[in-house]
DNA sequence: ATTAATTCATACCTAAACAGTATGATTTGA
DNA sequence: TCAAATCATACTGTTTAGGTATGAATTAAT
């Protein structure tokens, strides 16, 4: 169970489509800019968003990057679960392997804290990450 | 922000020292059996729940392990904070490097969500583990 | 048609951390 | 003295994060 850089590197990149892409898609080279990320990585990086249905692209000169859904409709959660393995949010998958020695005594714990920590992220959006930094 | 093995071998440990305690201090080797868990990984694990102050150890023949204080006052949340480094729990100490750029923008997110599983974790004492072990 | 801007695809690299092992010194009760 | 145990240190293998390199495919503008 874990987030790590890449989760948030996407935010920062899928925020910065939202503020900058209202006139057309936003191409990687300036998100790379002026996030100083390396243009590479985040290639990398929206391709998870790509595949997640999060980003919609366009190839070719004056191509780029948009949102494929309003801002109010993509969460930190929907990125973070993109970005980061299942495996690593959810540390074991009921497999019926481990009924002894208390095993799975404690497992349910790290459901629940991993659930708790979804359930924080689904509840904030890319437009209120704008609204707060338009607030500022 | 990572929850490893380490955490949940170590909760495994306590939990059963806890259940196994009762008579005197429990030796590694007997938790390595019941757990399935390679006896000298464990060594280096509760030395980490030594340094921090949540297990208490009796060198030489007969020694072992056991709790620092009543199960009721160890939380799941003690026992990462113990194994986990902090800085994988706290994406960025706010260290007023970044500004720029909305880097920013985002970062309360990540806080509040590793305050969320936190909070989770702390609310659940190796008591309360315990009590559900005995109610299955 | 050519060019330049862009995404898309693939393969590779490095450092760090997790997870685990090995060896042996030190303490202590019987 | 012996054996059971912790304590200390160093080493190793594997995975992953994080990042780089190269180049093909697509597209708008000239």
């Amino acid at each position: 169970m874990r987030i790590t850089t890449k989760s948030r590197y996407a935010t920062r990149m899928v925020l910065d489509i939202a503020l900058h892409g209202q006139k057309g898609p936003v191409p990687i080279s300036d998100i790379a800019q002026r996030q100083g990320i390396s243009e590479k990585y985040l290639e990398k990086l929206i391709n998870e968003l790509k595949k997640a249905g999060l980003i919609t692209s366009r190839r070719g000169v004056g191509g780029g990057h948009a949102l494929a859904r309003p801002a109010s409709r993509i969460t930190a959660g929907d990125i973070v679960r993109a970005l980061e393995k299942n495996e690593t949010l959810a540390p074991c998958s009921d497999c019926g392997e481990c009924t002894a020695a208390g095993q799975c005594m404690t497992r349910g714990i790290w459901i629940e804290a991993a659930q708790a920590m979804m359930d924080k992220l689904d509840s904030v959006s890319i437009q209120d990450l704008l609204n707060d930094a338009r607030g500022q």
